[in-house]
DNA sequence: GTCTATAACGCGATAGAC
DNA sequence: GTCTATCGCGTTATAGAC
């Protein structure tokens, strides 16, 4: 990557890489070291002399991805410029990016979930402290603050952000079963998926059913 | 399966939900077969005499508990007796019931989906056989039918049942990340869940902008 | 920093008695 | 249907030469 990153190995960022793929795509126990080391182009003994074990190279690989997603989400929460609507609406846009950009994101943070996020916790202090500014409460405040000028309908800010990332992030990571769910054609979903910012928002601004409901 | 199956074991069943806690838990490479045998209270061999291999029965287990999901869930878009808006906190319900009362598949379906969802479609295909009726279409036609009278405002349907599904399902799925990430005190996120129905349901009537937006 | 060779062990699966 | 005993292999991890 690095202009010069000196005459020695870029090796151990072509570990990271091919160790976030293989996690990934196959979790912790499936994950084969040997793999990781043929796919990076190195031997497999590298792999130990860059990350203690097996567990250390998974953390510092979630860490990596999570640092980034972190990196590309949290700017548009904050961006001052905009008005509410669009703020929303750039979130939403901002997990779309995301996830397209970092294919394997997804499926690490599923693995993540299902082992109870203990890995996760630690990672997400590290973060943190990379990251300032980046603590727990600063949505549910960013929340609060559009409520407080009146952009949003008073309510619970916790319930608010659950409707956001709810809506803009499910379809991303349930996506290979809700494809086999509903049988959607070749590239059905993908048109939806499209959609997808521009119809949260009309359900934002008018919600899902009709006015003038008949009896 | 049969009436009588005699006096004989239910080791089969005792089996299966070991399975299931260890798959969910593990994941299908995390998983051991003598893990699996002392929660079931049997000899390592059963496994193989009830089922061909660990892929088997890893597939029955996943069939099982998806077979439950449907069946609970299902019902609720079914139900024409109700109001068209109770329908769908019927539909949301349903989805809180059954996580509650089937605490693993959570993970099963989060490892599920993390694979790439090629066994879940086996698995789904074997269901769609045993619960006529349960096809593809049936939520998006059912959806449409709200709308042709004049229910729902005019939308894509598709749309529509991923924003039910999206809210319902995600703050369920994704409660491990979101307790890490927000730093929820013991019971608040217990407290949010409890509201997230009614909240949803607001959000579905009213929208979430306010009505008049200032500037 | 990079490689070869191998240690040490846990795993899924089966044979065969009862 | 149930159990004991065991096989054979793939795995992570390390020792040590270069």
């Amino acid at each position: 990557m690095s202009a010069v990153q000196s005459r020695t190995s870029d090796s151990r960022e072509r570990i990271l890489d091919a160790a976030t793929l293989h996690f990934s795509e196959h979790g912790y126990e499936g994950a084969r070291t040997q793999a990781i080391a043929d796919e990076a182009g190195v031997n497999k003994a590298m792999l130990y002399y860059h990350f203690r074990d097996k567990e250390a190279l998974y953390t510092a690989a979630l860490q990596d991805q999570f640092e980034e997603a972190v990196r590309t989400i949290l700017p548009r929460f904050l961006d001052e410029e905009l008005e509410p609507a669009d703020r929303l609406l750039g979130v939403i846009r901002g997990y779309e990016e995301f996830f397209a950009s970092h294919p394997h994101m997804r499926d690490m943070m599923l693995r993540e979930i299902a082992d109870g996020g203990g890995r996760f916790r630690a990672v997400l202090e590290a973060v943190r402290e990379h990251i300032p500014g980046f603590g727990p409460s600063l949505l549910k405040s960013r929340i609060q603050e559009l409520m407080d000028r009146g952009n949003l309908r008073e309510q619970d800010p916790g319930q608010v952000l659950l409707h956001l990332v709810s809506l803009a992030v499910f379809p991303h990571i349930g996506r290979p079963i809700l494809q086999a769910l509903w049988d959607f054609e070749e590239d059905a979903l993908d048109r939806i998926l499209e959609e997808r910012s521009r119809s949260i928002m009309d359900l934002f601004r008018n919600g899902l059913l009709s006015r003038e409901e008949p009896s």
